[in-house]
DNA sequence: TCAAAAGTGTTCTTATTACACCCATGG
DNA sequence: CCATGGGTGTAATAAGAACACTTTTGA
C-alpha cells in the first residue's frame, strides 16, 4: 500500500451524547459495550459513519436507533481526533449532544441488547475511549447554549410548571437561582403560554402549567434577539469527572 | 472490497481560517489552488491529516507552513462532512481558526508557490468547496469568543494603542464603539499595561502605547472570571457572503 | 391542621449608555 | 495655525440581586 494510500486507512464516527431530565438531575444515556475494545465499560452511544451519509444524519440516525426518536435538537460540537484514541486504528469521531424529553423515551430492541442506561452526570466514571472528554465537552457546550438560546424547554414534556424549568436549568447551570428573579425574568420574555391548567394529583397548591412558544420564539429570532440568564449565588456544583 | 472496507476509502482533513487585522480591516489568508479541483480558486489553507498527526498537530502544520509562525492562537470550530463536499472522495474536514499578528507574516516560499494572498472579510467572494461556509462558521465563533475571553490582543502587535484596540473590536464585531465607555472598560479589566511610552512620528498627538497583561489574565481565568463586552449604536455592518 | 410547594413586589446596587470639549503633535 | 486623532467625566437609565410572607392543596 502506497504512502497515499495510507491516509485512507481511518474512518470517521459520530459519538452522540444523549440528554435527558429527570427526577431534578440531568441525565446522559450511555450504553454498556458488548464487544471489545472496552468490553463491559459504559461508552458514548455512536457508530461509523456511513459512506453515503452526512455527518449529521449519521448522529441522527445513532440517536433513532438507540431511542426511536426523530427530530430532535442535534448539535454538532467537535471532533476528537488524537491518534491513538482508537485502540484499533485511526478513527476520528465527530461528536454531537442531543437533548430528549426523557418521558418519551422507550427501551427498544436495539437499545436493550446494547444495554442503555440513564446515568445523572455526577455519577458517570471512567467511560470507554476518550468519552469522558466528548462528555465534558458537550456539556460545557449546553451549558453555554441553555444561557444563550432557549434550547432548555427541548428536555421537558411539552407542558411544565416554571419550578421545573427553574429546576433544570439549576441542574445544567449547576446553581441555585431566586425564584423570584427568575420567574420574572423567563416570563418577561414573553416565550411561555400560560395554558390556564393546573397540575393534578400534588399534595400542595398545584402549578400552573406552561408550553413554550415555539413561533413566537422564531419570529423573535428572525427579527435578531437574544436570551440571557444570569445565575444568583447559592446551591454547590456537582463536578464532572475528567 | 467488502462493504466494512468502504468505510476506510475515505480521508480527513483540516482547514485552516487565518485571520489577520491590517489597515482597520479584518483579513483572512486565502491560497490560489493551483490544481485540480476548484483550480484557479481561492480556497482555505489545509491538508489531509497524516495518519500520524493529531487533529491540532495538522491545523498547526498547515499555518507553519504557509506562514513560517508556530505557538499561535488555534481554535477547533466544527466538522464538515457533507457526502459531496469534495468532488474527488469522502473527505471530512476539520475546521480551525488561528489568530496572528499580520506584522509577523512573511511570505514563505510555500505560501509564494501556493500564491497566498490577504482579503478583507467584506471582499471574499467565492471560494473552493464548501469554504465559504467553513469561513463563516469560524468567523461567527471568532465574534463570539472575542466577547468573552480576551483573544483580540492575539491580532496585535505585542505594543498597541486603545484605539488601535477598538478598531479591532469594531471590525470583529461590525459596530461601532463608544470610545469613552470602551476604554472605561478595557482599563477597568486590569489586563492592559501602561508602558509608558507613546507613539513616535504621527502627525498628532501620540497616543500612550499599551501591553496585553498575559500572566495577570491566566492569574484570573485560574480563579474563574469572565471577560465582556457590550456594543453601542452606531455604524452600520459588513456582511460576509454566503 | 399540617406539610409542601406555589405564587408574588419592592428596594438597593451595579452596569450600561449617552454625550462634548480640550490637548498634543507634525506639517 | 491648522488638521488630526488622543484623551477625559458625569448624569440618566436599565438590569440585576437580595429578600419574606401568604396561598392553595392533599393527606
Amino acid at each position: 500500500m502506497t504512502e497515499f494510500n495510507n491516509f485512507f486507512k481511518s474512518a470517521f464516527s459520530v459519538d452522540n451524547v444523549i440528554f435527558g431530565f429527570d427526577e431534578g438531575d440531568l441525565k446522559v444515556l450511555l450504553i454498556n459495550r458488548g464487544a471489545e475494545p472496552y468490553k463491559g465499560m459504559w461508552a458514548l452511544p455512536g457508530d461509523l459513519v456511513y459512506p453515503n451519509e452526512d455527518l449529521d444524519s449519521a448522529a441522527g440516525r445513532v440517536l433513532e436507533e438507540l431511542t426511536g426518536l426523530r427530530d430532535v435538537y442535534l448539535e454538532q460540537v467537535n471532533a476528537f481526533g488524537a491518534v491513538n484514541r482508537h485502540p484499533l486504528g485511526r478513527v476520528i469521531t465527530v461528536a454531537y449532544y442531543s437533548l430528549i424529553k426523557i418521558s418519551n423515551y422507550v427501551v427498544t430492541p436495539a437499545s436493550f441488547a446494547q444495554q442503555a442506561k440513564w446515568h445523572s452526570l455526577g455519577e458517570v466514571n471512567t467511560l470507554a475511549f476518550d468519552h469522558n472528554e466528548i462528555l465534558n465537552a458537550c456539556y460545557q457546550r449546553l451549558k453555554q447554549r441553555v444561557r444563550t438560546r432557549p434550547v432548555g424547554f427541548e428536555l421537558l414534556p411539552p407542558k411544565f410548571t416554571l419550578t421545573e424549568l427553574q429546576h433544570l436549568y439549576e441542574a445544567i447551570l449547576e446553581t441555585g437561582l431566586d425564584k423570584r428573579n427568575f420567574r420574572k425574568k423567563i416570563l418577561s420574555m414573553n416565550l411561555l403560554v400560560d395554558l390556564d391548567e393546573t397540575q393534578e394529583g400534588v399534595a400542595h397548591r398545584p402549578a400552573k402549567l406552561y408550553q413554550f412558544a415555539q413561533e413566537r420564539y422564531e419570529k423573535l429570532v428572525r427579527e435578531g434577539f437574544s436570551f440571557e440568564l444570569k445565575e444568583s449565588k447559592r446551591k454547590p456544583s456537582s463536578p464532572l469527572p475528567a
